[in-house]
DNA sequence: CAGTGGTCTAGACCACGAC
DNA sequence: TCGTGGTCTAGACCACTGT
């Protein structure tokens, strides 16, 4: 007898569906969905199955739920672009603040900025250990800052950097400080940092960075990770960063700007 | 009256509790939690509760559920770099190829590759249309290819291309036909292509890509997409790679290798 | 076979946003 | 006030895994 292939569950057949009536243009970009007990009852089946498609549908960026309002179909993601010259060795906080669109202009972006959430103990978890590693330290010799980047009103980059626990002015890491810790860093350290490495990768959100972002846990995010290090090459920085992946993303340019229809806006 | 703060949902207070019993090493990485009904009975709630919570902490990558066995203790990531050299114009397909993970090395091997799955019809789409203004076309010009790449038996990379629909041999686009989709395509036209400009994100899975990755809808996808043009200019081709986030990422070096503690391994 | 997680139902109550 | 989505319960049945 050959392998029984198990039925696709219901709630998965059912977001299928609600995804072919979007792709259609039966439910088209920004408009709502039928209620949940609308759509319960057309389909027969529980609600709770229909919030399980639904659910699916937006982790995948597919709809947007609002509370007390109902389910919308999102429209095409409008993403912010971040440049990144791979070839520069100079930090990119400034693209950052730049490149991030402003909410509504004026009244919260007061609240702009990189402000110091915690300086958490570094006590062999995981990351901290991860950190040490590519410091080329042990963890005791590390110190650790977490800031959020709030820009247009709204928390948009969470920030993790171990650095060596030297020189450290007590006032860098009072919490609620505003500036750009990288800089405050390098300064503090009086040396110039350039890149050693930096990496990118995605992870769902865990939930103290889903806090902070003010984003449900598991929302994918865009993980941005490095070592920068003294001009003789010592490593004096690990940094990790997490974005929301539905509000930015990082470019690097091969070629001269004017060359070709660019990836910016 | 202050503004009444909504409580925390039962749901979240108990994934912040194992959360902590995790941290606390009350429950190790790699042990077992204690099952479903086990959990239910010591915290005074519903199973569906524990399930809810234990969810969150699944799509965070904390816990590792297998079906039928048991709740897991996610051990630290054991995460492939796939080096990029940013100065370099050269491909990387290759080192995807070196840098991901075997499986059990040898029979299922057999199946590795880049395999077309699917040549949808480019009909303005969300999708199509970007890839035509990022080429600098209409959607009617363009041709498209949906492939996967298979590493250690195991799908790991979707990739989308989108290329003027000049002569593009039939057989390149055969679904099933193994190979290697950049180099066939630029052996196809005839020229060398160069990166114009590459960028990164990061997107829950859609319903389509989890099928073909094998992994539930909404788990954190890192999205790599680009240009690639002629060496006069002339974009050629746009690519956009979706690589499950907890099995791959890139690294950018900006040193000479052996400076520093770098992030292979 | 026993134990695990996966799915689905029925029903209840609540918090939020708009009117 | 009403309709929306959010949470929680109780209970049932099933599919998968290891023994």
């Amino acid at each position: 007898m050959a392998t029984h292939r198990t039925e696709t569950p219901l709630y998965r057949r059912l977001a299928r569906q609600l995804q072919e009536r979007i792709d259609a243009g039966t439910y088209p970009a920004g408009s709502r969905l039928p209620s949940e007990p609308e759509l319960s009852a057309e389909f027969g089946v529980n609600r709770l199955t229909v919030r399980q498609a639904v659910a699916e549908l937006e982790r995948a960026a597919v709809l947007e739920i609002r509370r007390g309002v109902g389910t919308f179909v999102r429209p095409p993601a409008v993403r912010v672009s971040i440049a990144v010259d791979p070839r520069s060795q100079r930090f990119d906080l400034g693209s950052v603040h730049t490149g991030l669109p402003l909410g509504t202009d004026a009244p919260e972006a007061a609240q702009d900025g990189e402000f110091v959430v915690a300086v958490a103990p570094v006590a062999g978890s995981t990351e901290d250990d991860e950190a040490a590693h590519r410091l080329g330290r042990a963890p005791e010799e590390l110190s650790r800052v977490d800031t959020v980047i709030r820009l247009g009103g709204r928390p948009r980059v969470v920030s993790s950097y171990w650095v060596p626990s030297g020189p450290l002015p007590a006032e860098l890491l009072r919490p609620g400080r505003p500036g750009n810790m990288v800089l405050d860093l390098a300064r503090a350290a009086g040396v110039e940092l350039e890149y050693d490495w930096r990496a990118f990768g995605a992870v769902g959100a865990d939930l103290a960075d889903a806090e902070l972002l003010g984003v449900p846990p598991g929302t994918a995010l865009l993980v941005r990770e490095g070592v920068s290090c003294t001009p003789d090459g010592t490593p004096a920085l690990y940094v990790r960063r997490r974005i929301d992946g539905s509000s930015a993303r990082f470019v690097l340019h091969y070629r001269e700007p004017g060359g070709g229809s660019g990836p910016v806006r």
